[in-house]
DNA sequence: CTGTCCTCACTTTTT
DNA sequence: GTGAGGACAG
């Protein structure tokens, strides 16, 4: 047998990999080689007979389940890999529940409501109950029942427990129990799961059907869980009970890395894991093969800053590198501008593709200006999370027929469709239709197919309802016996969605037709490959296609397309990547860390991991950078650095100047005055570099950034009297710009600027409140 | 019942 | 600056 591959590994990591008997937690370092010893502990237990179906492994994307399939693959040379039972949690247990779903009183096409689904259902839920959805706010409320979920809480308990009934009374919310009651009933009438009841449902399946449990348990004698410091209480007790049987459970983690929290996330698991496994075998990955040594230790010291922690020493052997770059910008247009810039630069210097270049940021609101920037330069860029594909409106609109057409039950889907196109059934109508349905007993589907039985709407909206109802049972007819292009094709054709689009003639209604397009494209190669494995469902019908399509997200596409392009994302959405080059942009205090973390140290130290992952990201060069204004909720707002970027050991870390020369809405092209940096405190090459350039003016005082923006920030929120007169015509001077005269005065208040012409400099625009102007005629 | 115009609330992060 | 939802007229 070629065991080669073991030669690849260090010390540690082919002990984590050979121990495959038994619990193992394997605590791993970013950077450390994590997913290289889990792809190679797979392909060592199918090295050594173990059956591909018998290993369960749980992975946080289901791209992260493809490209480990595909390593694994490589390794073993045989398809074997295929067999595998990977994925995410959501999306193995959703398979699992579709084989069991009698059990449980569900059709096993049942749909899965996205949060969308969600949060439209508790709409109408509070609608019908008179609550006032300010109070009530559906994602607030869809928080608190997915809280109760993840906890395994149902609506029968919640509304038995003093606790959290007291609590919810206490905000002012005391139907909120009730609230989740109707909406459990809700869900199930209409043959659909959230996102949470994949989990929960998984669990009262396993605890109400032990022999369901067994044959699971039975099946799945290894498993493998990756990401762990981020799984619930739902999820760490399904692959407890799992691995109860064979007690071959290992799981890799990294407790500094744990991010998501705020969805559930309990880095409690980890420590759980040792107390229930007490003979478990520990291994820890602690050499960072990523990235140079001044990111690990960077990343170390911010770490280093968080109470709660496991201890574990990350080091390296690679190089010290470059210092890390802090940029100060005068606006988030002009930070667009310094990274697009800095990107252009790097590229040329060090000959490196796009791909190896990404942008990260705290919230996907800040990729507008990032995108107008790259564009200006002509940068490729892929925009990975914001609004994925499946998340447009037309492909929602689309795919709700699909959706109807499979299980006729789902609410959401037919409110979504039953009058679009615009076939006469009125709001009213509507609203009728599902009060009636809600009183009955029974789904908007059972009582409108049956509309004569129930005496609820009557005249000409009854005619359209019938015909409504014949479109989606004509489709449904088709539903087995036609593959899923030929009937998406009739469905998107006969519902008249296809004409409605198609008269739309704007730019964006052209898009929209092409995404339909390219939807409809997705379906006919769907047709068109064969099953990869040899238990996945045989036929390609639609039932088949939709399945599962709620589980997608954009980071799951395929992108060959986009191998040479730059990435944006969310630092979330960043998770388990590395890049040669990473930019983390709007370093700004209440930004990140976000303003709604900084009630609680629990929030505040899970906003530091997520820094921590963010610079954990970069191979060789890393920039972080922040603004002094931004446009936040559309107003220019002050932005003070970020507390993060003062955690960072200083002589890791290289400045550039304060943005002094320019006036704070000038976004002109100039982009050469970003070039040149400043190591702070001592000199450095980049400095007599820049400085030979003469592409900064030193200022006269010597401030830190800091202070600077400190001082920015006490006059920010008023105008100087004496330019509260001006007016186009007059001459100013500027500290900076020299004489000049207003053409122009916009805005009001703390807002209003004016356009000046200088002599010196041309046209400018200066916000009054920040620029120094004196009248002098 | 439909379409348009206006107001307002919104920004964490995702399966 | 944007998208959703309400008010109002046709």
């Amino acid at each position: 047998m070629n065991e080669n591959y073991l030669n690849e590994l260090n010390p540690v990591q082919r002990s984590a990999v050979m121990q495959t008997d038994g619990p193992v937690m394997i605590i791993a370092g970013a950077g450390s080689g994590k997913t290289r010893v889990l792809t190679y502990r797979i392909a060592h237990l199918l090295n050594h007979g173990v059956s591909a179906f018998s290993i369960l492994a749980l992975t946080f994307t289901n791209k992260a389940a493809r490209e480990m399939k595909e390593r694994i693959h490589h390794i073993v040379g045989s398809t074997e890999s295929a067999n595998l039972w990977m994925g995410t949690f959501h999306s193995v247990f959703a398979r699992i529940l579709r084989f069991e779903a009698e059990k449980l009183g569900y059709p096993s096409n049942f749909t899965i409501y996205d949060t969308d689904d969600s949060k439209s259902l508790i709409k109408t839920i509070l609608n019908e109950m008179g609550l006032d959805d300010k109070i009530y706010k559906p994602s607030l409320v869809l928080n608190r029942i997915s809280g109760a979920k993840n906890n395994l809480i149902s609506a029968q308990q919640y509304l038995s427990m003093r606790e959290i009934t007291e609590e919810d009374r206490l905000s002012g919310k005391p139907k909120l129990g009730l609230v989740y009651q109707a909406y459990e009933t809700r869900c199930f009438k209409a043959s659909a799961m959230d996102f949470d009841d994949l989990l929960f449902k998984t669990n009262v399946l396993f605890k109400n059907y032990p022999e369901v449990l067994y044959k699971y348990q039975d099946k799945f004698r290894f498993i493998m869980v990756d990401e762990y410091q981020d799984t619930n209480f739902s999820q760490y007790l399904i692959v407890k009970k799992l691995a109860a049987r064979h007690l071959n459970i290992c799981v890799v983690g990294d407790d500094a890395q744990s991010i998501y929290a705020f969805r559930g996330a309990n880095i409690q698991n980890i420590l759980n894991f040792e107390r229930d496994y007490p003979e478990l075998k520990m291994f820890k990955l602690e050499q960072n093969y990523r990235s140079t040594k001044t990111i690990v230790e960077a990343a170390n010291a911010v770490i280093s800053k968080n109470k709660a922690q496991l201890r574990k020493v990350v080091w390296t052997d690679n190089n010290p590198g470059e210092r890390i770059k802090v940029m100060l910008t005068a606006s988030d247009n002009e930070e667009g501008a310094m990274v697009a810039n800095q990107i252009f630069e790097q590229r040329m210097q060090n000959q490196m593709p796009y791909k190896d270049f990404a942008v990260l940021y705290r919230t996907n609101a800040q990729s507008r200006a990032l995108e107008e920037s790259l564009r200006k330069r002509s940068i490729p860029y892929r925009i990975y999370g914001g609004l994925s594909f499946y998340k447009r409106k037309e492909i929602k609109d689309l795919l709700a027929y699909f959706r109807l057409t499979i299980n006729p039950n789902d609410e959401e889907a037919l409110k979504r469709v039953i009058n679009y196109p615009a076939r006469g059934i009125g709001k009213t109508t509507l609203e009728k239709i599902i009060v009636a349905a809600d009183e009955k007993g029974v789904s908007i589907w059972n009582l409108i197919s049956a509309l004569q039985e129930y005496d609820v709407v009557k005249g000409a909206a009854v005619r359209k309802i019938v015909d409504f109802v014949n479109m989606i049972r004509s489709f449904r007819h088709n539903l087995e016996s036609t593959d899923a292009f030929v009937l998406a094709m009739n469905i998107a054709k006969s519902s008249g969605l296809l004409k409605e689009l198609n008269a739309d003639k704007t730019p964006e209604g052209i898009s929209r037709y092409e995404n339909i397009q390219a939807l409809l494209n997705g379906i006919q190669e769907f047709v068109e490959t064969k099953p990869e494995s040899e238990d996945e469902v045989q036929e390609r019908t639609l039932d088949v296609y939709v399945r599962d399509i709620a589980l997608l997200t954009d980071a799951d596409e395929d992108d060959e397309k986009d191998a040479e392009k730059v990435s944006l994302m969310t630092i979330h959405a960043a998770k388990g990547l590395e890049f040669k080059s990473v930019f983390v942009v709007g370093l700004e205090e209440n930004l990140f860390p976000s303003q709604l973390s900084l009630n609680s140290v629990e929030e505040l130290e899970e906003e530091r991991r997520l820094f921590y992952v963010a610079i954990t990201r970069a191979e060789k060069h890393l920039v972080l950078s922040h603004a002094e204004t931004r446009y936040r909720w559309g107003q220019i707002t002050h932005a003070e650095p970020s507390r993060f970027i003062q955690e960072i050991d200083q002589s890791l870390l290289e400045y550039n100047e304060p943005p002094a020369k320019k006036g704070f809405l000038d976004f002109s092209d100039d982009f050469d005055s970003y070039a040149g940096f400043k190591k702070r405190p001592a000199a450095s090459a980049f400095q007599a570099k820049a400085e030979q350039s003469g592409s900064y003016t030193r200022r006269g005082t010597s401030e830190s950034p800091a202070t600077a923006a400190a001082q920015k920030k006490e006059i920010s929120n008023f105008i100087p009297d004496n330019l509260n007169n001006l007016q186009s015509g007059m001459e100013v001077i500027h500290e900076k710009f020299g004489k000049g005269k207003v053409l122009q005065i916009d805005g009001r208040n703390s807002e209003r600027k004016a356009t000046v012409f200088f002599q010196e400099v041309g046209q400018k625009q200066l916000l009054l409140k920040f620029a120094k102007l004196k009248i002098i005629g």
